[in-house]
RNA sequence: GGAGAGAUGGCUGAGUGGCCGAUAGCGCCGGCUUGCUAAGCCGGUGUACUCCUCACGGGGUACCGAGGGUUCGAAUCCCUCUCUCUCCGCCA
């Protein structure tokens, strides 16, 4: 969410950087929402003071002008009620309108329309050309009995899926390989509630407008699965005014993340790039209102992935996200695509985002600068390895003409020292 | 799931209808004092919104878990919810 008083300041800028993201809003109607409501709210304050003068005086009054007194004052409640009641709503309406007001896109952020136009800022690696036909992972699952995505929707429909064997293992040695590489670098490791209330959503910038790739209970509880361990990670310090000696705080967190994956029928179909679930392990950062910190830190989280990706022999691309494929919550974003040879191209892994104050804002997460002063927090988070995507690239990308895969080094000892995994197939 | 107790400022903890945005202690900040790793004394110390002011600063309103209600007036009384604790039951 952004400040009310710089949209104030500078509506221009708000209105541009919506445009930039291709996201409608209408700034001029917030701007006439807020000023009606300051109005109200003037009003409604100099009610209550007369009102609160009044009652005062009956307290100190003799106890026999006491009810004269108080049936005067109950007159006057009737005007202050309605003001009341329409000072809410009109503030209420505010809100929901600046839940909805995109975060300004950084200079950095390229003009474009969709994903087509992300400008590729680095490449790392050569795409293997392979001297035998490739298997893509469904077929080298199925082959080696590591993958059922037709039991996977029998039981839970489509979209969904069985590991089975030395994937099930090998996922846990990704997810705990990223994991212990974090600890290292000093992040501290969080298991975090994957069930959520509905205000950490709107909290993490989810809500309102995510609501149809959200998982929710029913009315019960009403709760929701969240699709990425960003959101309990981020919401952690939610409220709370943090000591500037504290900061940053980093975190890193290994969670199952759930996606309704609504609009996407059609789209990849075939194996498990697209999935209802999946195993991810996330790394956020909650640090001081310092824009250029900001900048090194989402620089920090990115080399951060790629450590990952080039310690396990991946190629991969950082793509800079363009205006109309951003977020409505993010200042800038990286993506980070690791070639997928069933697909023929780099496929998205990671995606490293920048906050500014905007989810910070809306948790009211906040910290004491070193002058005394309480400022709203910035937040930053990226994938460290998303389980099934990342596999994908693993066994694809380290496949062998025999159906063997390869065992990226740091990858062995959890792995039991192995250095390959299947058995040599027809 | 049943019964009971509770939720107050960074922390501890008073406060059962007006003198309470809130006693006190701790912590923190500033100053004074004493030559001795520390103590004492004095003062200050919440957040948000808003209005006035170029600014320094000042005024107003709201906030005692959240939301409603009663009342001229609510931290205090009533209702609902959330969370915490204790006991019982059930259970991975």
């Amino acid at each position: 969410m952004l400040d009310i008083k710089f949209i104030r300041a500078h509506p221009d800028i708000v209105k541009a950087g919506a445009k930039k993201k291709r996201i409608a809003c209408d700034i001029d109607k917030i701007l006439v929402v807020d000023k009606e409501w300051r109005e109200l709210q003037v009003e409604v304050d100099g009610l209550r003071q007369e009102q609160k003068s009044a009652s005062k005086l009956i307290g100190a009054a003799a106890a026999a002008d006491r009810p004269r007194l108080a049936e005067e004052q109950k007159q006057k409640k009737e005007l202050l009620k309605v003001r009341e009641v329409a000072a809410e709503l009109k503030q209420k309406e505010l809100h929901e309108l600046l839940l909805r007001v995109p975060n300004v896109p950084a200079e950095a952020v390229p003009e474009g329309r969709d994903d087509s136009e992300n400008v590729e800022v680095k490449r790392f690696g050569t795409p293997k050309k392979f001297d035998f036909e490739p298997r893509d992972h469904i077929a080298l699952g199925e082959a080696q009995n590591w993958i059922d995505v037709i039991a996977g929707a029998r039981i839970a429909g489509s979209r969904n899926y069985f590991l089975k064997g030395d994937m099930s293992l090998y996922e846990g040695a990704v997810m705990r390989y990223a994991l212990d590489l974090m600890v290292k670098k000093g992040f501290v490791p969080l298991s975090v509630p994957t069930l959520v209330r509905s205000e950490i959503m709107v909290g993490t910038g989810y809500f309102p407008g995510g609501e149809e790739q959200a998982y929710r209970t029913d009315s019960r509880d009403d709760m929701c699965l969240v699709g990425t361990a960003e959101v309990p990670v981020t919401a952690l310090h939610q409220d709370e005014i943090l000591n500037l000696a504290d900061l940053p705080k980093k975190y890193v967190a290994l969670s199952s993340c759930y996606r309704r994956e609504a609009g996407t029928y059609g789209k990849d179909t075939r194996g498990l790039y697209r999935v209802h679930q999946f195993q991810k392990v996330e790394q956020v950062i909650v640090d001081v209102a310092d824009a250029e910190r900001s900048i090194e830190h989402h620089h920090a989280i990115v080399a951060n992935a790629e450590e990952v990706l080039q310690s396990l022999e991946l190629p991969y691309r950082v793509v800079n996200v363009c205006g109309g494929d951003l977020g409505q919550p993010q200042i800038q974003k990286f993506d980070i695509e690791t070639w997928m040879p069933s697909r023929q191209n780099y496929g998205e892994t990671h995606s490293a985002s920048r906050f500014h104050e905007f989810q910070a804002r809306r948790l009211n997460m906040r910290y004491r600068d070193a002058s005394g002063e309480v400022r709203v927090c910035h937040t930053l988070n990226n994938t460290v390895a998303a389980s099934v995507r990342m596999l994908i690239a693993l066994i694809e990308n380290h496949q062998r003409r025999d159906g063997t895969v390869y065992i990226p080094a740091p990858l062995r000892p959890y792995m039991g020292g192995r250095d390959s995994m299947g058995r040599a197939l027809a």
